[in-house]
DNA sequence: ACCGTTTTTTGATCTGGGTCATTGCGGGAG
DNA sequence: CTCCCGCAATGACCCAGATCAAAAAACGGT
């Protein structure tokens, strides 16, 4: 059994919580001032805090420099608001810096088919290449900071700048290798399996960002999540439960608490190989 | 009903065709002399059939010079050959000129888990490239010459060609999103679905390399079918069955012959938008 | 041509998770 | 504070496809 965090949070606590800052952004973070956020808003690449994560890991300031003059940074997006619908031009990617992303298609009698939940250090719009149009809609789930990078002058600037040509195919080769792992997922895994999985890639990815990976806020309702998984809602909604009685998650509403970490890899890879190179694998 | 091609065959022409050629390309090819196959080997890729499929799409001739200068071209692998083990390190990537492939990982037990199968004009290995290392191993699933491609000396050129960054990327998003559509099938299409979708994919690939759609020979078991569609291998076979009972395949082994093809498609889309943006769903 | 091995087919039975229906709950509008 | 309304939880039942078992067909080697 692992420390599962700081703090019991009280109902009002999560109740706060859950009305802007989900996805754990506003449990570890430092108490700044409302004020800085603006400043925030204005970060440049050289100090994002996701520097590791995203386009910018291995360049050198000089060509740090150019990526960011490209880089367009609007307000935030708010609940529900799209980057871009099915069918739009392919013009940009887009790098989430905080907050969740998510995408979907929908067939002719209007139901949506989730295809990815995107976090934060995460490209999305990459599968808009080919084609030049976007294969899928994509909408914030929650109050969401992106930084739009226009694809013909990231293109331009890839080609002169060696560094930022290896990290965006690294990170076009991670997109492939993460939805490879997706597929075999959905493909022979069970519901428990599934589950566990996405929570653990949540936790990761708090991990990287240096949140607590045992506490934070699901940004998508178990609607979503079951959609993507491939599971109905009811099964979802049984699991949570079932995991909660089973002493592996407290779920309140959003808001999950792993409790005992080991207990859930345990569930999402009863006997996988580590075939874990990099860490792209939970 | 649609015409399913040009002759019906025999069993002895099954019989003898099964042994070397499958995935069509005995079928329909020409009836060169066997000394051409020789020369064929020295293919470039200003002659390559393949063009409009692989790496070279809009390139220049000066240009394809000179990417023709760093594409290695060994002798066809046979069946069951490896391109490449798990976690061995990421040197090239590969491209199919005739044949196929199958990539695949495998738990500690030692069950295999299929991740894809890859046809002529299809590039394999691009999910290595985050880690430098090969998630996943790849062998032939029947005679096949690939070009291989050896990925530095690719990132270099593609720095100073500007097509063929762009065609690079352009791959890539086309795996990413071909593993979006497998995603949402795996996740929500029935059996019936599946296999519909991979007997389309297979049919589309044929029609780009000019061979017929319609007839063709699988080069995978139904072991490996099934492992790939997340459903058991009597499944498949129950399947196959069945489509032949209604009269939408013959098959006869691992040779088959759509025999309408529109119905296949319907079992395959029921409802589906067509976000079939480009050609890259069936 | 024969024999052991592997692949495919077919049938019988079982079950995880889907579907349908109902109830509970939290949060926003008035 | 109360009344909705949409999301979430729970129960009852059912079915697509898994699993188990066994026969049949195809293949590779000698």
């Amino acid at each position: 059994m692992i420390d599962p965090g700081q703090k019991i949070w009280s109902n009002g606590a999560i109740a706060r919580a859950t009305g802007q800052h989900t996805m754990g952004v506003g449990f570890v973070a430092s108490g700044k001032p409302r004020v800085v956020d603006m400043k925030a808003l204005k970060v440049a690449c050289q100090t994002c805090s996701l520097y590791e994560l995203c386009l910018p890991l291995g360049l050198e300031n000089k060509d740090l420099d150019e990526l960011d003059r490209i880089v367009k940074r609007q307000r935030p997006l708010q609940r529900g608001n799209y980057l871009f619908h099915v069918g739009d031009p392919f013009k940009s990617v887009y790098a989430i810096r905080t907050g969740s992303v998510k995408t979907y298609t929908c067939n002719d009698e209007g139901d949506e088919q989730v295809t990815g939940f995107h976090l934060p250090g995460e490209l999305v719009g990459l599968d808009a290449i080919t084609s030049g149009r976007h294969p899928c809609a994509a909408r914030a789930l929650e109050t969401t900071s992106l930084c739009e990078i226009p694809f013909s002058r990231l293109e331009e600037l890839s080609s002169h700048i060696p560094g930022l040509q290896r990290q965006l195919l690294r990170l076009m080769s991670r997109e492939i290798l993460e939805e490879q792992n997706m597929m075999v997922w959905l493909g022979k895994k069970t519901a428990e399996q599934r589950l566990a999985l996405l929570l653990l890639r949540i936790a990761r990815n708090q991990h990287e960002r240096h949140f607590s990976p045992y506490e934070f806020n699901l940004s998508m309702s178990r609607t979503d999540i079951g959609n993507y998984l491939g599971l109905a809602v009811e099964t979802i909604s049984r699991l949570f439960s079932r995991f909660q009685q089973d002493g592996i998650l407290t779920v309140e509403r959003k808001h999950v608490v792993i409790q005992d970490m080991d207990r859930l890899r345990q569930i999402a890879h009863p006997d996988d190989c580590p075939l874990d190179t990099g860490k792209v694998l939970c």
